[in-house]
DNA sequence: GCGAAATAGTTAGCATGCTAACTATTTCAC
DNA sequence: GTGAAATAGTTAGCATGCTAACTATTTCGC
């Protein structure tokens, strides 16, 4: 019978996190892709177009400059495209490639088979109360963040005030 | 109310880990420190005497390579010293300097605050059963894997870094 | 209309994690 | 006893995150 001790919280949410993250790199790994490059594809291929780069560091809930190198990596692995918006100069729109459209589904597919693994032998209910209360922490801890203070947290799962740019003018046209 | 979907569990883990780590990080930067090096202080500062370095790596759960150039940083900045031990001329003993004496207490001060503020207005019960899932799902995930390795043809069979020194022959004596 | 402010992206430099490959030392099989 | 294997630590090189400071472009106040 493991004791339960609430001090033990930080710890071990911090290791349940890297050993989750470890688990999926390692079996993306034989696809040449990571979490940060395997999260990047699935959120442009859910969204409704090509996204600009502050677009995608937001979803991501990571800053621009990381995203600038780690878009460096997609485009020589052959994942994504840049192209240069005619509409407006300042902005790259990044496009899926060939590459990235074939093993989407796969990444997928291995997501959930992991996350069916892991979770198993756990009651839905207690799932879900410990889903409510990582939201809730999260939310909290989230409050004076500086992602959140530049309007929207990093989660990416919560959907960002400007579907489109801050100005919501929905750059859909590429160059 | 906020719908709780089990799908969304990996994100969520990894952005709530994400979120209380930046904010611990915002905190003891004032000290000079971020989690890595105050977490490496903590377990020194509760271990009996001196710990080699493969017994800190194995306590905070990284390799060796990368506890070298935290330990680098570490003593740079005045807080721990290595000794080479007399005893096994392989072994360095790592010992808290003054500095870090002086702020452990503040460090474990400021953990259990950020703490008690995050999980204010959360059950202790709704605690106890998201811990509870939050071990499962990490000692699962750690639990090796071997039949999807082979099958996947990873290259690498690591060996498992086993809770403490492979001979558990506590090395006390320092040089 | 024009200059200041805001926005998009980049570069530089650092922190923290990894694996692979190396040296030095100790231990173990024989 | 001695040579192979194991163990402790290191270095090199990469991935992924950050902030600060920069350029280019657009927008906005007046």
């Amino acid at each position: 019978m493991p004791k339960i001790d609430p001090e033990t919280i930080g710890p071990v949410l911090g290791g349940t996190a890297r050993a989750w993250r470890l688990k999926l790199d390692e079996r993306l790994k034989p696809m040449g892709l990571s979490q940060a490059k395997w999260r990047t594809l699935l959120h442009l291929s859910v969204a409704p177009g090509p996204l600009t780069q502050a677009e995608i560091a937001a979803r991501l809930g990571i800053e621009e400059p990381t995203l600038v190198t780690l878009l460096h990596r997609l485009e020589s692995g052959g994942w994504v495209t840049r192209r240069s918006s005619s509409y407006d100069r300042r902005c790259k729109m990044v496009h899926l490639g060939r590459r990235a459209r074939r093993v989407i589904a796969q990444i997928n597919a291995a997501a959930d088979e992991l996350r069916h693994e892991l979770l198993a032998d756990i009651p839905a209910s207690q799932l879900r109360t410990c889903i409510s209360v990582l939201v809730r922490i999260r939310d909290r801890a989230e409050k004076s963040d500086r992602a959140y203070r530049r309007g929207m947290g990093a989660s990416q799962f919560r959907l960002e005030r400007n579907g489109q740019d801050k100005k919501g003018n929905a750059i859909t046209k590429e160059s």
